[in-house]
DNA sequence: GACCAGGCACATC
DNA sequence: GATGTGCATGGT
């Protein structure tokens, strides 16, 4: 499936974003939301100068709630933004290179812990902001997976990273990749409503 | 106007 | 443990 994949799409590019603090924030304004919707959120806070730790952290919650209007759910976000910050201020001394030196589990567990980041995002934090090698499963992952019978469609999140897990070469290059071109396919072809004529993924056998 | 978009926490049974 | 619900904007 990967090598199909990369075969028809080519490199995705992942993650969208520049900086680590950056991605590590769309990863949460991304939260059941299209990213071009994120994108509009973020850069309000580029044009306004404070896409940083501290200048989020201490910003009055009204109006980072109002600079992240265009991601929806922004009276939440602004919660799960804040105590992300929160954490990265009191554990880290908001400090990204700090983040990089914590193991993989450690950091897994201390972001599960905070209220607003469930195992999509923290995951995705690990791989896409930090480079920690591990499989992020998203709508899209499932959607592809149950469809291929690769899975059944009763499976939870770490089934499907496992069976990721278990078939892909253990590196983040690798764990990147391999997201994003299913996220890729998933938009293309395996929508909730399936064209399946022309997918790069017709003919393979399991 | 309906449906969808790279979830998560919480209440309830 | 499983299931249902609120959160909200913007594109198709």
């Amino acid at each position: 499936m990967f090598d199909r994949l990369f075969k028809h799409y080519g490199p995705q590019h992942w993650w969208p974003g520049e900086t680590p603090f950056e991605v590590m924030v769309g990863a949460i304004l991304t939260q059941n939301t299209n990213w071009r919707n994120v994108e509009k959120a973020m850069n309000n806070l580029k044009h306004e100068g404070v896409l940083h730790p501290e200048s989020l952290r201490i910003m009055p919650e009204g109006r980072l709630a109002a600079l992240l209007k265009p991601a929806g759910f922004f009276n939440v976000k602004t919660k799960r933004l804040k105590a992300f910050l929160n954490f990265l201020h009191s554990r880290y001394g908001g400090s990204i290179d700090a983040l990089r030196s914590t193991s993989t589990s450690k950091l897994r567990e201390e972001l599960l812990a905070i209220k607003g980041i469930g195992k999509e995002t923290a995951d995705s934090i690990l791989l896409y902001a930090l480079g920690h090698p591990i499989f992020v499963v998203d709508a899209y992952t499932y959607r592809v997976f149950t469809r291929h019978h690769l899975i059944g469609e009763e499976a939870l999140y770490d089934e499907l990273q496992d069976l990721a897990t278990g078939h892909v070469p253990a590196e983040a290059e690798h764990y990147n990749e391999f997201h994003a071109l299913l996220v890729r396919v998933g938009k293309d072809y395996c929508s909730p409503t399936p064209k399946c004529e022309n997918c790069p993924l017709n003919g393979l056998n399991w």
